[in-house]
DNA sequence: CCACTAACCTGTAGGC
DNA sequence: TGCCTACAGGTTAGTG
């Protein structure tokens, strides 16, 4: 389900009640997502207080007051929610018991000006995973993931050295996560419409003979950053079950250039091309024949 | 090390 | 309606 834009619609949805609540308890409904639980996972959480949520790439990090980080990747479907928790707007609330067979998670908080609140993880497909570690450096989930893509390290000329060497494809490229950190089948999409790059142009061919970052990966690395910038001011995408902490749905779907749009004409001004779709990798890519060039 | 496939698991949409 | 297939926002293990 989420990709970076959705994953920080959801750590600012949480931040506001989580950022100094005291966690009271904590109860697994099983013992595994995808992976086990880490041994004494919920006794670890009981007692501590959350001081920050953090994101990098599409993992969340819980900052807690024992110095430990407790880390959470949504993977498909996972999803965080509050019960028995009133919002302003009624079309968004989540409906009492909703997808109860998928709860795997429930945190009773404590939160100074909130008061009690009930947290729930649900996740369908189990594809997501919870961990505990110390330090951001003992975990395996976090070490080697590339750039943020929002942040400084990012650039046209990171990525040139990154693809000198790549054959894969582009689309492959941009999807590794020790590429780039938070790109997933729709950004990277949309990216490469917005640097008019065709999705199954080997990554090394956009490099430079001098080893260096042209025009073509500038405008990759700009259209990695605009997508992903004006995805989280839409509050990430809703295209089957994606909501915020607070039951909110995004609306970045209704913006999409090339992402499940196949047979569409395509958006790019003055361009008389019809979106297609091809299968790379075992996964669905979207582009226009006409505008991204091979 | 690189590139590709299958696998993990459940729900849903669409064809017949 | 029911049955069957294809596909879904991600990552990893295994293979060549």
């Amino acid at each position: 389900m989420p990709e970076l834009p959705e994953v920080e619609t959801v750590r600012r949805g949480l931040a506001p009640y989580l950022d100094g609540a005291t966690i009271d308890k904590v109860t697994l409904n099983r013992k595994d997502l995808r992976f086990p639980f880490p041994r004494g996972f919920a006794a670890a959480l009981e007692g501590k207080i959350v001081e920050r949520v953090d994101r990098r790439a599409k993992y969340l990090l819980f900052r807690l007051s024992s110095g430990d980080t407790w880390l959470s990747h949504l993977g498909m479907t996972g999803a965080f929610r509050f019960a028995d928790f009133k919002f302003k707007e009624p079309s968004r609330y989540y409906e009492p018991g909703e997808d109860i067979k998928h709860d795997h998670v429930v945190m009773h908080l404590t939160h100074p000006t909130h008061g009690k609140l009930t947290l729930i993880y649900s996740d369908a497909r189990r594809f997501g995973f919870m961990d505990l570690f110390a330090r951001d450096e003992d975990s395996s989930y976090l070490k080697g993931l590339g750039p943020e893509p929002l942040g400084n390290a990012f650039s046209a000329e990171e990525m040139a050295e990154r693809f000198a060497k790549k054959a894969a494809p582009i689309k492959a490229a941009l999807l590794d996560q020790r590429v780039v950190a938070g790109l997933g089948n729709i950004y990277v999409s949309e990216a490469l419409h917005r640097a008019h790059i065709r999705p199954t142009v080997k990554a090394r061919d956009l490099v430079l003979k001098s080893g260096h970052a042209g025009k073509r990966l500038e405008l990759l690395a700009d259209g990695v950053r605009t997508v992903l910038i004006e995805a989280i001011e839409a509050g990430g995408s809703t295209l089957r079950d994606f909501r915020a902490a607070d039951g909110a749905s995004g609306y970045f779907q209704h913006r999409f250039a090339v992402y499940d749009r196949e047979g569409e004409p395509c958006p790019t001004p003055l361009c008389t091309g019809t979106i297609v779709r091809i299968v790379q990798s075992g996964r669905s890519t979207f582009y226009c024949p006409v505008c991204q060039k091979p």
